[in-house]
DNA sequence: ATGGGTGCAAAATGTTTGCACCTTT
DNA sequence: AAAGGTGCAAACATTTTGCACCCAT
């Protein structure tokens, strides 16, 4: 089954209805290569002749997570990102600390570790989103340079 | 070198000053139990007798960021919480999806799978703090529970 | 004495909510 | 027709920034 559809059945199953705003924003996660933005969802609505709302945008992507169909994820910037779980093949992310790199990881590298999780705790990790932080390679050597105060600029 | 100690030997380093309220805040991120917000962190400088504005707490807070002392994580709640990378021992949590449970994992029980991540792919995994969403042992039976339209209240 | 740091207040962001009107069912 | 959904605007919450004054060095 689809996400749209998928969607749709869980929206009818429940007695929600289905609006061409809530398709938009569906279609647009879809088309979305990453994660996006709730603006950058309503402006890509707009490209595609539909015009939605930042409040129905954000209530649209609140209902998708209760349905268990979309995730939001936090890069550390304060934006709010989210993603359709069934797109693109879930996947992680590496972030450099220092120069704020962000490298793709597939599931599979990180299978092992949630069930390993899952083995000891008891908790049933979803490979939905990680975000690991640290230093990626070019960065490593260049670790000891500290931020200077200002006016500092030898 | 305590932390407090290298705080102060990175400021000095770079030329920054040594304040009261960069003091009380480093003081309150220790003496802290978990992760605090930045209004959390300015009310418990309050209680020792410190004032800081909260403008000053999130300027410090930035710098110990850069300093590496302090990360920065987030919960999804919106609000961000930070926390001294050298107290209370570096730890990560699991948080439930269902019954918003956070669940304490120590180190040593992620530490295999962050020295793999290195080997394979050279980026060098600071322990800083993973938050891995998925389902709790108690939640996992109630799985299929999905939100009800308003009015729904059967 | 210098100039980095602080407090205060305003601004900027991002997200949520109330309400009248519109649309799906 | 009925009830849920949308747009608009105001309200909120959090974080950032400008600026005059203060204080650590």
């Amino acid at each position: 089954m689809s996400c749209q559809e998928e969607f749709l059945a869980k929206l009818r199953e429940r007695g929600f209805r289905l609006t061409p705003q809530r398709e938009a924003v569906l279609t647009v996660l879809h088309d979305l290569e990453d994660h996006a933005t709730a603006e950058e969802i309503q402006t890509c609505a707009l490209q595609l002749n539909a015009t939605v709302d930042i409040a129905t945008v954000y209530r649209t992507l609140e209902l998708l997570q209760a349905f268990g169909l979309l995730v939001m994820i936090d890069l550390g910037d304060g934006l709010r990102r989210y993603e359709l779980t069934s797109v693109h093949g879930t996947h992680h992310h590496l972030r450099c600390r220092r120069c704020g790199a962000l490298i793709r990881v597939e599931t599979e590298q990180i299978e092992p570790f949630l069930t390993a999780l899952e083995q000891e705790l008891g908790f049933r990790a979803e490979a939905e989103h990680l975000l690991i932080s640290g230093l990626c390679q070019a960065c490593q050597a260049l670790e000891n340079c500290a931020p200077q105060p200002p006016g500092d600029d030898a």
